[in-house]
DNA sequence: AATGAATGAGATTTCATTCAT
DNA sequence: AATGAATGAAATCTCATTCAT
């Protein structure tokens, strides 16, 4: 995205050019995977899209396979980023956990329902069929990762008494499950951008339901 | 498939020949859909694997989107009419409420899962931006329903105290999330046959955090 | 070539339109490919030879492979026919052995000679490493098939004691040879037309260095 | 092959070092055509094979004819040379003619089986019509001058009364045809390498008939 | 002199769709 | 109503060739 204009400056000669145009290329093909699918691209539309001759595109990524490989990987590691960092925010036992759940919940709804993170999710479930390699890479390099991580979290608060946990992965996967399974249905499968408002009235719901189940008696609430 | 044979009884003339000749174009259509996606799949397919020349289905369905149409709205029909009946167990606000309140779930997880919810799921993702009404017809007759149907039930256990629940929409909408959403990662985006076991046990987890968070302070467990 | 010239009169609506599209392109692909051989040719071209739409030569044919195969094996087959008829008139032990001779191999070399047989062995050469299977059966149904009809009439003469032969085999292969073997410099490997004089000479020089070799001592001149 | 190797040693400058690399693409465009076709090879193919750059091809031989003939010339080259010098065998009018004849004929069967032989006539073959001039040189530059150095032999031998030759043009041309002409068919065009004791057992038929059709009364057996 | 990168042109093949029967 | 045949349009990918270094 920002590569591709990036490149704009200095694309004459600048000792990284082969990088900036590698990089174009997968930016305009994860842009235009996003908006027409898989099967409805084609390859002339991307290399249109990133001031590129059609062959530049083979030359760089081989083929069509290839691009959306490479495209959604590199997508999916920006939105993971950005994922387990909103998670760093759960380090430390002390503080308002209340605020800090919603909080972090706040932010992973943000992520999970940016324009990216929306596209990658839309194309992985149409294609994940076709290329059934790439959606168990992506699956655990990104929503398992974050699972994960989560759950590591989780099990340290435990420790710290102060959740009541005795499972500490379900807990992680019923957190998650509570903050984008109401998603799917109100984002009208990615079509639609949710207002922040209501990203934070879903985090809410979530951070409520989650402490009742899982705080220790006195902290409930 | 049987659909086609039972056309070739009577095909000429009767008033079910045709009937039952669109009824297999479409059967066929939505098995080529769910297996290779939209852009994917082409008429001839369809038309062989539905046992009729392709021009054949041109008369009956018009053209390829309004195939799709039509079978997505088919299969979409078939799921959301099992959902509905697993509903009805919550029907009456006597009886084991937890028992009930797990067998519910494990049904609607059943039929999340079979594999022509999966498909179904995987085609309208893909094809979200391509079709925007058909997803909004599809999703406020599939998905919105049955968590509408949910909250009225809820609703019904909440008047008769057997629940503790002020908003039924977020109840439901919870309640299935803690269901669906973490489906997500453990089906593969439904590339994955999940064992019934699993599904059972996923059910169970989400009947505990939601009985903990909404059941009044009495009944909890 | 000349069905092409008949597919032009009422190729409309003929019950036999197809037969003669598919000859039609067979035909076209015929010429196409012994001008530019296999590799330049282009289906659209064969495609406008034709007068067809690509994707008809792709209806008919399958792909360019086949069309290759289709077009060489028809030629080979009206090729081979004319030898074959042209040995026929070794049948029978009477008459005038040495004309009989000339003027066999006089036609026998008017048929290698001519633009269709050239073309024919021209894109063998070519293709021959790249289509081993086309090549074996084209060469047993036809020079092989050529010799061995020859060797026959040969063993016959034999017998008649109109000829002094011990092994029929190498002597088809040899008269066939002094045939066929001066034609490849003189037709500058097909690509240049020999005057009926020349062939006559040449076969008049097979016939005599033949029979100097083959004719009992007391008929040899 | 090893040209290229030998191209490492000295490279930068040295006088050898531009013609060993001239060589080696030249020897690599052979092997590529000949494996290939013209049509279906690529240049890229012809730099690796040469282990050089694309751009490197083109600086030395200019484009993609260029380098066809001056590959196809190269090759010719070599093989006229060993014919050539089979030929010498013939020179002296003294010795076992019957023998010499044989292993004279065998020797050119040799070399018209060749690898490399076989490859140069299927490529001529295969772009005869498209090069015509390239066709034009090499014939006369090749199979020609054979014929020609054959006949001048021949013509000493008839002087000597060794052999009863009119026409030493003729008798040349048919005895190359006795010996070439059965190998189209045993080779399968160049596509099968003959086993060394049938291209004997050929040249020792060619012998016998050229003998006995051309040895003066005497000495014919 | 040699090369990595880029490109315009064009190849094969497939698809949705329509005629004529 | 159903179909075999035909086609215009477009997709993926390759190639010969040239810059800029």
């Amino acid at each position: 995205m920002n590569a591709a204009k990036t490149s704009e400056t200095g694309s004459r000669s600048s000792p990284r050019g082969r990088i900036d145009k590698r990089q174009a290329i997968l930016d305009a093909a994860f842009r235009v995977f996003a908006r027409d699918g898989y099967g409805q691209s084609c390859v002339r539309e991307i290399a249109d899209e990133a001031r590129v001759a059609k062959p530049t595109v083979y030359n760089h990524l081989g083929d069509k396979e290839t691009l959306f490989h490479e495209a959604l990987q590199a997508a999916v590691g920006r939105t993971v980023d950005r994922s387990l960092a909103a998670l760093d925010k759960l380090r430390g036992s002390e503080g308002d956990l209340r605020a800090t759940l919603e909080e972090v919940g706040h932010l992973l709804l943000q992520n999970h329902c940016c324009a990216e993170s929306q596209a990658l999710r839309r194309l992985l479930n149409a294609e994940a069929a076709r290329f059934p390699d790439l959606l168990n890479e992506i699956q655990s390099a990104g929503a398992q990762r974050i699972q994960n991580a989560l759950a590591d979290r989780l099990a340290r608060l435990a420790l710290a008494k102060r959740l009541n946990i005795a499972d500490p992965e379900q807990a992680s996967e019923q957190f998650l499950a509570l903050l984008t399974g109401p998603m799917e249905l109100r984002s009208r499968l990615g079509t639609r951008q949710v207002p922040d408002t209501e990203l934070r009235s879903v985090a809410g719901a979530a951070r409520d339901t989650f402490l009742l189940a899982y705080a220790p008696q006195g902290e409930a609430d």
